[in-house]
Parts: C-alpha cells; sequence; structure tokens
DNA sequence: AGCACGCCGACT
DNA sequence: GTCGGCGTGCTC
C-alpha cells in the first residue's frame, strides 16, 4: 500500500462529476505518506479541493509542468482496499464519478483543526476491547440460529418487542466471535431510544453517526471506529460506511423505509450497499422489516434473501374498520368516525387524525362508485389540472376530464385535494370543546416543540392531534387510541405506481405502533381496493396482487429503472432537451417512458420533465446513457440533467 | 459542476 | 465604440 520514496506521481479523484482522475507532482518530503486510498488536498483552476489517491505512477506521462499536491491528510486513515472497491461499485451502479462515491464514504470536511492522533496505539486486545453483552441476553436463540450460514436474511416480526429481543443476540453472538457490528435505522429519531435500550444491556462504547454531527463529532467517531476502540455502530443510512476492519454483521431496522434511498448524489439505496459491502468483506445482512418493501418481499420469494417470519406475542390485536365514504356523500368525517371520535373525547382517549399533504397532486374522483382515472398505458392515476385536463406523468398521456364517470356513468365526479387548514377548520368546527393540535413540519423539526407535543400527549392535553406522514411515529402512536385516515384514496392515488405500496406500509406500521386495543378507521371511496382489504384480511394478499401487477406493466422489480429529471428555467428549452433525449434513445432498442412533465412540473422557478429508461439489465441503459446523454449533457446549457438508478418517488 | 474564453446584439 | 448575453470546452 505505502508508495516508495521514488514515486513522484499520483492518480487522484474529486468530489465533482467528472468521470476521470487527475495527476499530481508528489514533493519527495511528502512521498512515503502519500498512500493508495489516502486522502490529499489539490489545486483545481483556482480552488484547493479534496481528493482521494487512486493511483500511483513512476513516471510523468506524457504531461509536462504537472501540479503539486497541497497536502496529504495523515490524520486520516485511508480508505481500505474493500473501502474502494465499494466506491467503485457505487459509482458503476449509481452513475457517479468515483470521486463523488469515495467522498460520500468518507464525508469529513477539514474545516476543523485536526487533532493529532494519540500515537500511543494503545493495542488492546479485542476481546476485552468490546463490552460484553449482558447474559440477560441469549435466552432467545431463535434469530441466531438462522445465522449458522451465511447471506442476507429478511426477518419479519410486525412485533416491536420481539424485534428488540431478536437482534440483541444477534449482536451478542456477532461480538462473541469477535466481529463487529452496525445497526441502521432510517431516522434519526430512533436513535435515542435505541441507544438506550443496547446500553441497558451492552457495556461497552456504541458509536453514533447520523448526518447531524459536526464534521469534528463524525472525525471522532470515525478514528475510535477505525482504531478498533469501539465494536458496535448504531447509525442512520451513512453508519453503512463506519470504517470496521472485522465487520461481522449489518443490521437494518425497517428495510422498506423510503429514507434509505439516498437523494442527493450518489443516489444509492442503503440496503443494497450493505449487502455489496457485505458481500466484498464476506458477512452475513438482516434486513428487518414488518412489511416488507416489494423488492426485499420478491427477492425472498426467489430465494436471494432468506425469509424467516417471526410471530408475534402480544394477539391484541388493532381493530380495523374500512369506511365507504360513497355511502357519506360530501362528509368529510364519516357518521361512524365521529361517533368514534366522541367516545374517545369522553374517555379522554388522544384521536389522531391523517391526512395528505395539501395541494398534493390533485385527482378526479367520482364519488359515486369511487373510481378514479388512470392512464391506460402506465395504470397511474392521471393528475387533474385547471381547464379539465387529465395528464399522466409516466407517458405524458394526456385526455379531456369526462363529465360523466367512465366506470359507473354517474355524474358526481369531482377534483380531490383536501387541504389542511380546511381539514382542520372542520375538526374544530364539529368538535368545539376538543384541544386540536396539528403536528407539521416545524413541530418535528424543532426538538422542544417535539418534546412538548409528546408530554401533551402523554399528559393528555392533547385531544384530536391533526397530521400528516411526519407524525406517524412509534412514541406518538403509542399514546394513540383511535386513528382516523381522513381519506385513504389521497394516498392511493398519488401518481406514482408505489402508491398502493405506500399506502399499504403506512397503515400496517400504524396498525402496528397504535396502542394495542386501539381503533384504525379507514375512510376511503374505494373500500374494494385490494391494498386496503388486505389490510384487514390477509397481507399475503396484497403483495401477490402487487407483484401481478407490477410484472405485467414491467415495474421494478421485474425491471431496473432508471430515471433520467431534466430541470430548467425554460420551459421550451428542457422540453426540447427531453424531445432531443427521446430521439436519441428511440433507435436503441430500449423500452422507455416519457418523456413527460414530472408530478411537480414546477419546482422553484424550475421546469421538470423525465423520462424512464426500463431494462432488466442494468449495463445496457448504462452504456446507453455514456454514449447518448453525456454527449447531450455536455452540448446544452441551462438544462441540468439527474440520473436516479432504481428511483423511489418519481414525483 | 464551475469557470474562463469567445463571438454577436443594444447601449451608457 | 463597449457591456454582456450564453454557447463551448477544459479542469492535472
Amino acid at each position: 500500500m505505502t508508495l516508495e520514496g521514488k514515486v513522484k506521481y499520483i492518480k487522484v479523484v474529486l468530489n465533482l462529476p467528472l468521470n476521470q482522475s487527475f495527476a499530481y507532482k508528489v514533493p519527495a518530503e511528502v512521498s512515503s505518506r502519500v498512500k493508495i486510498g489516502g486522502k490529499v488536498l489539490v489545486p483545481f483552476r483556482r480552488k484547493i479541493l479534496s481528493g482521494f489517491v487512486v493511483d500511483q505512477i513512476e513516471r510523468e506521462q506524457s504531461r509536462g509542468n504537472l501540479k503539486e499536491i497541497i497536502k496529504v491528510m495523515k490524520d486520516f486513515p485511508p480508505l481500505s482496499n474493500s473501502f474502494i472497491e465499494l466506491g467503485k461499485w457505487i459509482s458503476d451502479y449509481y452513475y457517479c464519478s468515483l470521486g463523488q462515491a469515495l467522498h460520500s464514504i468518507f464525508p469529513i470536511q477539514e474545516t476543523f483543526r485536526i487533532q493529532r492522533s494519540k500515537e500511543s496505539e494503545r493495542k488492546t486486545s479485542a476481546g476485552q476491547k468490546f463490552g460484553k453483552l449482558s447474559s440477560r441476553v441469549g435466552k432467545n436463540n431463535e434469530s441466531v440460529f438462522f445465522l449458522k450460514e451465511k447471506g442476507v436474511f429478511l426477518f419479519k416480526t410486525e412485533d416491536n418487542e420481539k424485534r428488540k429481543s431478536l437482534y440483541l443476540p444477534l449482536i451478542k453472538k456477532t461480538l462473541e466471535r469477535e466481529r463487529q457490528v452496525i445497526l441502521i435505522v432510517p431516522e434519526i429519531s430512533y436513535l435515542p431510544i435505541l441507544e438506550e435500550l443496547i446500553h441497558s444491556y451492552y457495556e461497552g462504547e456504541i458509536a453514533i453517526l447520523h448526518s447531524r454531527l459536526s464534521s469534528k463529532q463524525r472525525y471522532e467517531e470515525w478514528c475510535k471506529i477505525s482504531r478498533g476502540e469501539v465494536w458496535l455502530a448504531i447509525g442512520t443510512r451513512s453508519a453503512v460506511f463506519a470504517p470496521f476492519s472485522r465487520l461481522g454483521l449489518i443490521i437494518v431496522e425497517e428495510e422498506e423505509n423510503s429514507a434509505y434511498k439516498q437523494i442527493e448524489v450518489p443516489r444509492y439505496h442503503l440496503r443494497d450497499v450493505a449487502i455489496k459491502r457485505a458481500e466484498i468483506e464476506d458477512f452475513s445482512v438482516v434486513l428487518f422489516t414488518a412489511s416488507p418493501s416489494l423488492e426485499s418481499w420478491h427477492r425472498a420469494k426467489r430465494g436471494i434473501y432468506k425469509f424467516v417470519e417471526f410471530s408475534r406475542n402480544d394477539s391484541k390485536s388493532r381493530q380495523v374498520r374500512v369506511i365507504d365514504m360513497r355511502k357519506e356523500k360530501d362528509r368529510i368525517f364519516s357518521l361512524t368516525l365521529e361517533e368514534e371520535i366522541e367516545k374517545n373525547l369522553e374517555e379522554d382517549n388522544p384521536v389522531l387524525l391523517f391526512f395528505n399533504r395539501r395541494g398534493f397532486a390533485n385527482f378526479l374522483l367520482c364519488h359515486e362508485c369511487g373510481k378514479v382515472p388512470r392512464c391506460p398505458n402506465c395504470d397511474i392515476s392521471f393528475t387533474l389540472h385547471l381547464r379539465g385536463k387529465l395528464t399522466c406523468h409516466y407517458c405524458g398521456y394526456e385526455e379531456k376530464a369526462p363529465r360523466v364517470c367512465p366506470s359507473c356513468k354517474g355524474s358526481y365526479v369531482r377534483g380531490v385535494g383536501l387541504g389542511t387548514e380546511q381539514l382542520e377548520i372542520e375538526v374544530k368546527k364539529k368538535f368545539p370543546k376538543a384541544c386540536v393540535r396539528r403536528g407539521d413540519l416545524d413541530i418535528i423539526n424543532s426538538s422542544l416543540l417535539y418534546k412538548k407535543l409528546r408530554s401533551d400527549l402523554i399528559e393528555k392535553k392533547i385531544d384530536i392531534l391533526v397530521g400528516t406522514q411526519l407524525i406517524i411515529r412509534e412514541e406518538i402512536l403509542s399514546c394513540i387510541g383511535l386513528v382516523g385516515i381522513i381519506l385513504a384514496d389521497g394516498l392511493l392515488n398519488l401518481p406514482d405506481f408505489r402508491a398502493g405500496e405506500y399506502l399499504f406500509q403506512l397503515l400496517t406500521k400504524i396498525k402496528r405502533l397504535m396502542k394495542p386495543q386501539g381503533r384504525l378507521i379507514i375512510q376511503t371511496y374505494n373500500p374494494t381496493h385490494y391494498t386496503i382489504e388486505a389490510l384487514a384480511g390477509k397481507e399475503e394478499n396484497f403483495y401477490e396482487r402487487e407483484a401481478q401487477i407490477r410484472k405485467d406493466l414491467e415495474y421494478p422489480p421485474y425491471l431496473h429503472w432508471v430515471r433520467i429529471l431534466l430541470e430548467g428555467k425554460i420551459k421550451t428549452k428542457v422540453e426540447e432537451t427531453a424531445e432531443a433525449l427521446r430521439e436519441k434513445i428511440e433507435g436503441e432498442g430500449i423500452e422507455f417512458l416519457g418523456p413527460a412533465p414530472c408530478p411537480f412540473a414546477k419546482i422553484k422557478e424550475k421546469y421538470r420533465y423525465h423520462l424512464v429508461l426500463k431494462d432488466k439489465n442494468l449495463s445496457s441503459i448504462r452504456q446507453i446513457l455514456e454514449k447518448k446523454l453525456n454527449p447531450l449533457f455536455s452540448g446544452i446549457q441551462g438544462v441540468r440533467g439527474i440520473v436516479d438508478v432504481d428511483p423511489l418517488r418519481t414525483m
């Protein structure tokens, strides 16, 4: 790894969307400290950028006057070979530069003063370093049993307590084998509870990794891990890159959570990166879920994941009641929900009313039969635009909004887009004596307000809580005895092929987290939809049915999708670019959707169009991208192109 | 991605 | 005459 003193030139990759490396000269006095995978500061144009050393060159190759590197970041341990391999895979799979991938693996900015590492290198045996998990853990050998063989496991359990009783023995067993563990959760808010739980059984130190750490804190956690001082790390998405050298297990909580897909470059999915790392470093991954993503369900069916289902301990099942809103014309609250709310208010039981975000894609709904017009090509809901135009946001197909329902010939066809204000006003009108609170973004983002909300709930100072997706958390729902879904159709008809899956997962999550004796009331115009029927009946029905639809329409997981998003300030220019792209792709013999305006057709003064390439094989898509996309993008300014491989949301 | 270079329109 | 628009190309 260490380059010899005579080496004078290195190749460096930078955190820029440039798929190439740059050569630099290394001053003789620092050349012994330059290592492959190491971080260096280099001059680039008129700036100083950080980069990773990826190669060494013996002699200056066909190019004179190379610039010299500015600094070797010797306090940062160089990336291991397996990290470089992982970075190459990420750059290849998710279509970003190697520099961007490596900077994401090692996301530390050099803005703070680097403390000299205590050179002592306290050599302590691993056995003493990691604390032992208390002997209270270990009675439950169920989970550990399955780990006899290596691979990816999908552990399904709806029971929260059960889940905790499963992963503690997994951690214990792995530590006993002198291997390290990473436990990954979808959001920062899961971490304090988890840390507390593990600390009550584990006396060793736990590294905590998440995006809100300061650069310095992150650096310190990194050092502790790479020096082998910590054997267990918990964190969010990026914790998958914790620099353990003897990793034995990655546990992923709530694998179906969409927060695992990174929105920025590199747009990786945590699940797939974890599995890739496990493949490179030869260890197992356990994915936990209460209701798996369709991707994981599909992989489990095909035997790619080892599927293990655990029974539920608390049999007190929450009651689910579906209300047919077609019989409740124009009401926001059905009579049943209204009665239930009254009852809970009398009993001093907090109620949660759930609704979708405002203005979230309006759609056309027949209030008589509950049907929503869908695109004949893509089977996603049409979005209702001004002047009664229906648009499909996948393929761009348009038609005029019908006056009469195409399905039942009823004439009560209206647009739907219930707003928060409207709902809040309605709630206050209907229940004037109740204390109504809204759980919006401000409250969730402020830990102070959030704590207040929680304590108010526990002290029963809140009667009715009105909220969106953000409020669906364990600490909130565990105080709630009645949840009312104001209009399930709002989620079911999002212009996204995963709408059904998201609704299903949201409702199962609510069902799972609320008080055991609680009730869930779902109001909908489509009570016979398979997603809703499966919720009250057999869960497997949902997966079977959904999988069939995905297969028929060539949606993931049966094919890979690569979404190309084009955005720019001048609408015609974006349209032209999209059209030029379509022409280029057309002759390639690959299936694609669009171009079409995105569901959010304009964000921050920028017009947005997208195209989706579909193929069983990502490499053929990648070839087309390289051949067609790169020349196009370099030729047009004012339009930005974003490539998203395996996109989760296509809004 | 950014940024400099370069070549044509309306303007103190 | 020039200020500045954005198309083009390069960055070790």
